[in-house]
DNA sequence: CCCCCCCC
């Protein structure tokens, strides 16, 4: 067999142009060093013109470069990439489904003599290769990974030494037996077999009552014909609990069928299975044909217009976390929790509540993308979720939408003025709504009580100072000191004790705001500041440095937008010179139905004390 | 043979 390479397709791919399945050969892989997760696989591929490193593989195709059937000189064809750009424009190809066309021996060596595709400026190296870090590290996260994409990817084709797919499925466990469908099952059939992936697992769960006591866990299967349950107890949920695998695909024979308990379970199936001691649940290598888990994500913005106690799917970044805690139920029992703030696309966040075992794991120090098949839509605050037993988390998963909801929001989601379905009602906290006008902070002396007072207002911004905005801030995590230039290409953070060759940006805004009563300065530090400006600190870093045209274009846009501002206001002395100080502590959108209520209140307070 | 879906 010959194969043409596709001429181009590494300058496409990059720049995210259109290329039709474009034939490339891998010229190296590697594995990229990562603590969790499954492992991630780096491509360097080539076009015969240009080679280009800046591949990734999804994790769903592990099984080419683990079962050596993706190595160096093989050609492929790529049949499904997603190309993601970077906040400073470097880009990152995710090859999601691919085939191998020619083996690296029939292959036999380089094609061409490739020259590595020039990817821009080199200004932008240093903080672009900690962005594909950053972004590496959060695809390198999955905690559970059991979305798999239809990988029609057969390697199967490329190498004579595997069986074909025909065969894996035609080697069914027990040829007595038929295969058949979900949707064919029924109680008054013993001799059959389903071939089937798991959607959904639980954990093992014990009981205690009249009748007994005893340990179960459940699995949902589905198959292109439909879904149903499955129960395993005692003996059987130590014979089957850790073979069977979320997102894995099994023979499934001589399981008992009886009539579904509808109360207790969504899914579309009158029948459900209990496995006994003579069942069998075996994996299956090959997954052809068996569809995967199946989510229609409602966009959060559209969350609003759901029923009360709607099962829906969503799909969002995790903006923030509570710390996990523990609370008792009315029935006193005792169970852990954490609200994850999910943002999306639409720029609206919603609360989410995880319960027991999956609020305990939860790590949100990352900002994951965190999908969740079938959680359910309450009225709490507004509109929030809650995960359900039968909901399934998704952290980091590889599709599609996960990507996507990546790159938007390291481009630009961090920054957006973004608007909450869930109120907070936190008590005695800085989140609590305590409502002055900017005279009001002056007339009733707040901030000069022993300690700190909060309010919020709704402001303009008139004036934004662009001197000293930006100060070069300690790399290591959770420190802020800035660092002193050593004039040798290192920096030193005090606080640390420790020399840097790099640095981060941090902002620190002094802002002029006024409303229709007054004026009043403020400071916005980093994570405000980069919502005021609607500029990651880093891309105002290099504004800065490169071109002060669009620097300045950034504090002019800002200039007299208008937004909620929730404040802490202290006095503070220095050098026996009091002042009030008032730091910005959230940003947010104006309601302005509810700002003209104010408003209005506002104005007669004023007509009245007038008279 | 379980069947808990919770809290503010």
């Amino acid at each position: 067999m010959t194969v043409t390479l596709t001429q181009g397709a590494i300058e496409a791919l990059y720049t995210g142009s259109e290329v039709n399945s474009p034939v490339l050969q891998l010229l190296n892989i590697r594995q990229i060093p990562n603590t969790s997760g499954p492992p991630r696989f780096r491509l360097m591929m080539s076009d015969g013109q240009h080679s280009l490193s800046s591949f990734l593989l999804a994790t769903q195709l592990n099984n080419l470069p683990e079962e050596n059937l993706l190595v160096p000189n093989c050609v492929c064809i790529l049949k499904k990439t997603i190309t993601n750009s970077l906040s400073d424009d470097r880009r990152v190809v995710i090859v999601m489904d691919m085939e191998i066309l020619q083996s690296a021996e029939e292959t036999g060596g380089k094609i061409g003599n490739p020259t590595p595709y020039s990817t821009g400026g080199i200004m932008f190296l240093k903080c672009a290769c900690l962005k594909i870090e950053t972004l590496i590290k959060s695809l390198c996260k999955p905690l559970v990974l059991f979305i798999q994409f239809a990988a029609k990817a057969s390697p199967m084709k490329a190498s004579p030494m595997k069986a074909s797919p025909m065969k894996a499925s035609s080697t069914s466990p027990s040829s007595s037996t038929k295969l058949i469908s979900i949707s064919h099952l029924n109680p008054y059939q013993s001799k059959w077999t389903v071939r089937a992936r798991v959607s959904h697992k639980s954990s093992i769960r014990t009981w205690s009552n009249s009748k007994g006591e005893g340990k179960l866990f459940s699995f949902d299967i589905v198959d292109e014909s439909g879904e149903i349950k499955i129960t395993a107890f005692n003996n059987e949920v130590d014979r089957f609990f850790s073979l069977v695998e979320q997102g894995k695909v099994y023979y499934i024979s001589k399981a008992t069928l009886k009539v579904a308990n509808k109360q207790f379970s969504t899914l579309k199936n009158d029948y459900e299975m209990t496995l006994h001691a003579h069942s069998s649940v075996v994996p299956c290598g090959d997954s052809q044909g068996i569809p995967t888990m199946h989510c229609d994500f409602v966009p959060i913005a559209e969350l609003e217009n759901r029923d009360k106690d709607a099962i829906i799917d969503v799909i969002g970044v995790c903006k923030s976390a509570e710390d996990v805690s523990r609370i008792t139920t009315k029935t006193s029992r005792e169970v852990s929790k954490r609200a994850l703030n999910l943002i999306d696309t639409t720029g609206k966040v919603v609360t989410v509540t995880l319960w027991g075992e999956e609020a305990e794991k939860f790590d949100g120090s990352a900002q994951p993308v965190v999908a969740i098949k079938g959680a359910r839509l309450s009225d709490f605050g507004g509109r929030s979720l809650s995960a359900l037993f039968s909901s399934t988390i998704m952290i980091n998963p590889d599709i599609p939408e996960a990507f996507r909801l990546r790159a938007w929001y390291d481009h630009k989601g961090y920054a957006v003025d973004s608007q909450s379905l869930t109120e907070k009602k936190s008590v005695g906290s800085g989140a609590k709504m305590n409502w002055k006008t900017l005279s009001d902070v002056k007339n009733e002396h707040l901030g000069h009580g022993e300690k700190a007072d909060y309010f919020s207002c709704v402001a303009t911004v008139l004036y934004i100072r662009k001197e000293n905005c930006l100060y070069q801030a300690c790399p290591s995590a959770d420190c802020y000191k800035k660092l002193i230039d050593q004039q040798n290409g290192f920096y030193r953070c005090e606080k640390c004790n420790r020399e840097f060759p790099n640095f981060k940006y941090r902002l620190l805004l002094s802002a002029n705001l006024a409303d229709f009563g007054d004026n009043q300065w403020v400071t916005c530090f980093h994570e405000t500041a980069e919502v005021l400006l609607g500029q990651s600190a880093e891309t105002l870093g290099q504004l800065r440095d490169t071109d002060e045209a669009a620097f300045d274009e950034v504090f002019q846009k800002a200039n007299y937008t208008t937004h909620v501002f929730k404040n802490r206001v202290k006095l503070e002395t220095y050098n026996d010179e009091s002042r009030v100080k008032v730091t910005v502590m959230e940003l947010q959108p104006v309601d302005h139905r509810e700002y003209s209520r104010r408003l209005l209140s506002n104005i007669r307070k004023l007509a009245s004390t007038k008279v």
